[in-house]
DNA sequence: TCTATCACGTA
DNA sequence: ATACGTGATAG
């Protein structure tokens, strides 16, 4: 496909810094019939007092999700992705169109899925409903981008496809997927992390940001729920092509493969009723994406941190996940663009958000801002570090022909902590790449938290669990269309957290390409975590 | 709910 | 040609 980013359009600005944009939302063009296009601008800004903002040059860095509209049709309905034990790839398929970067510094990009609140889902009568809790958080894995780190000019190149990312349901994957549970609500959200020689991931100057465009919130499941999406799969995703066909083709179809002179009709069209169902989302449900309605609002939030040395980012990892309290990232309310906020939050074109935030800041709850009232969703944990270890040595770079990523295991972010925060990483253990696995080693600590956005890397990658002051608020800024982010500049501090480093997956199983990191920090919101 | 397998299609 | 990504299906 092409590029889908444009469609926005939107030119943003560059923007700013953490702090200081305050005004920056931009809109954009939005486009976006849900939200209400107010402007982003005032959702966002938030400032952190205190911090200081340092241009990292992750300020005008501006991300468009390809394939936008697809994505928002998926979303009204309640977008679901299936989840195996072996790996099942998204559909749509998460690409992004760059802009911004300097052609020639170096970016890791990389993914992360955060959980999107703390509920477990059900669908019946044709729509989904909270059932119950969530169950704590897998390991949270991060997915590097095979073409990591390359230059600015690289990315900016072409189209950055995320396509090749495979979601599992088996918490002890040896791949390096991306582990999810079934039935639970989730966030994709994509890091640029600069890499550049000069500012590797363990100095501590390194930047990154953040950016989640909430129409690729989905839930996970094992087996589609929804008969609307299993329409849209297929008309859509060229690999399923045989499933598609006119009604007519359809009754030859399925009679032959049912080796019946009539088909018998498919249990997905008897399934469901045609009832609209409500997107989990949006709708109904709620709280959980935001969907369709309006909410839909991006963020993205930058970061830069300092931290210390790229080994430290390594290590600790920390833990669990648990994702107690936290989680909930967005309340329910949140999700929806109920009004306002949102709606200024919302991009209106794209539903992006951007944070920023730096953390060095410490601001303690500030961070509202972002969070805020409503209006995002969550942000997720963090992603992890390790991410940035990894792309910082790169193990992974590109000298595997692949690159594959290493996984790291990372705690979960917390959304207590998300807010800026930190992530930790671990690291990466490469040396292979092995994966790690995720789940012992996970320190109790919790509370990697990391922002989303904001933090800095290398805070991130060991934060140890930041206090809560860390967490540097974000700052949303949601550029419309474009994901803005902002970056901030944290300062870093050190925090030492000791790092460990993980275990490296010794399995056997090479695994094959690791791309998959784990995160370890979850942001926290720092208004969530205020009330943590 | 989840898994393994299948037929069919893409790449 | 091989490898592998799809949803459907049965268990």
């Amino acid at each position: 496909m092409a590029n889908g980013g444009d469609q926005f359009g939107l030119a943003e600005r560059p923007d700013s810094d953490c702090m200081d944009s305050p005004k920056e939302a931009k809109q954009e063009n939005h486009s976006f019939p849900l939200n209400s296009p107010a402007s982003p601008q005032t959702a966002s800004s938030q400032q952190i007092p205190g911090c200081t903002v340092e241009h990292n040059g992750m300020e005008g860095i501006k991300v468009f999700l390809h394939d936008r509209e697809l994505w928002t049709k998926f979303d009204e309905v309640g977008t679901e992705m299936i989840i195996t034990k072996a790996g099942r790839r998204m559909f749509p398929s998460y690409k992004v169109k760059v802009t911004g970067l300097n052609p020639k510094t170096k970016y890791i990009l990389l993914m992360d899925i955060v959980p999107g609140d703390d509920h477990r889902y059900k669908f019946a009568d044709n729509k989904w409903s909270i059932t119950g809790k969530a169950e704590p958080a897998m390991p949270g894995r991060l997915y590097v981008h095979p073409d990591s780190p390359a230059t600015g000019a690289h990315w900016s190149r072409q189209l950055v496809s995320f396509q090749k990312l495979k979601l599992t349901n088996n918490h002890l994957d040896p791949f390096g997927h991306i582990i999810l549970n079934s039935m639970h609500k989730y966030q994709p959200r994509l890091h640029i992390v600069k890499a550049d020689e000069n500012n590797g991931f363990g100095s501590k100057n390194t930047a990154f940001c953040t950016h989640v465009f909430t129409e690729t919130a989905f839930i996970a499941v094992t087996s589609y729920q929804n008969h609307k999406i299993t329409q849209l799969k297929i008309e859509n995703n060229p690999f399923a092509k045989g499933f598609r066909g006119s009604d007519d083709n359809e009754f030859h179809r399925m009679a032959k493969l049912q080796g019946k002179d009539y088909p018998v009709v498919p249990r997905s069209t008897v399934r469901q009723r045609a009832g609209p169902a409500g997107s989990p989302f949006g709708g109904e449900g709620r709280g959980l994406r935001g969907s369709p309605e309006g909410a839909g609002s991006p963020y993205s939030c930058d970061n830069d941190l300092n931290s210390s040395s790229p080994q430290e980012l390594l290590s600790p990892p920390p833990t669990h996940y648990t994702l107690p309290h936290l989680q909930h990232i967005p309340p329910p309310q949140g999700y929806h663009c109920t009004k306002r906020k949102v709606e200024e939050n919302c991009s209106p074109g794209n539903r992006q958000l951007s944070y920023k935030k730096p953390f060095a800041c410490s601001p303690p709850s500030e961070g509202e801002s972002y969070y805020h009232p409503s209006s995002y969703p969550p942000p997720p944990p963090a992603l992890s570090n390790n991410a940035a270890l990894a792309l910082t040595d790169s193990p992974y770079s590109s000298d595997m022909g692949q690159r594959q990523a290493c996984m790291f295991a990372g705690s979960e972010p917390r959304l207590d902590e998300l807010n800026c925060t930190p992530w930790s990483y671990t690291c990466p253990l490469p040396s292979a790449m092995t994966p790690i696995d995720p789940f012992p080693p996970y320190t109790p600590h919790p509370p990697y938290s990391s922002s989303p956005q904001g933090s800095r890397l290398s805070a991130i990658a060991h934060q140890s669990s930041p206090p809560l002051g860390e967490h540097v608020s974000h700052d949303p800024y949601q550029s419309s269309g474009a994901p803005t982010q902002t970056s901030q500049n944290l300062h870093t501090r050190q925090l030492s957290p000791p790092l460990r480093e993980y275990p490296r997956y010794t399995s056997s199983l090479s695994p094959p390409l690791y791309h998959t990191l784990e995160t370890h920090i979850r942001c926290g919101v720092p208004e969530w975590s205020a009330a943590s």
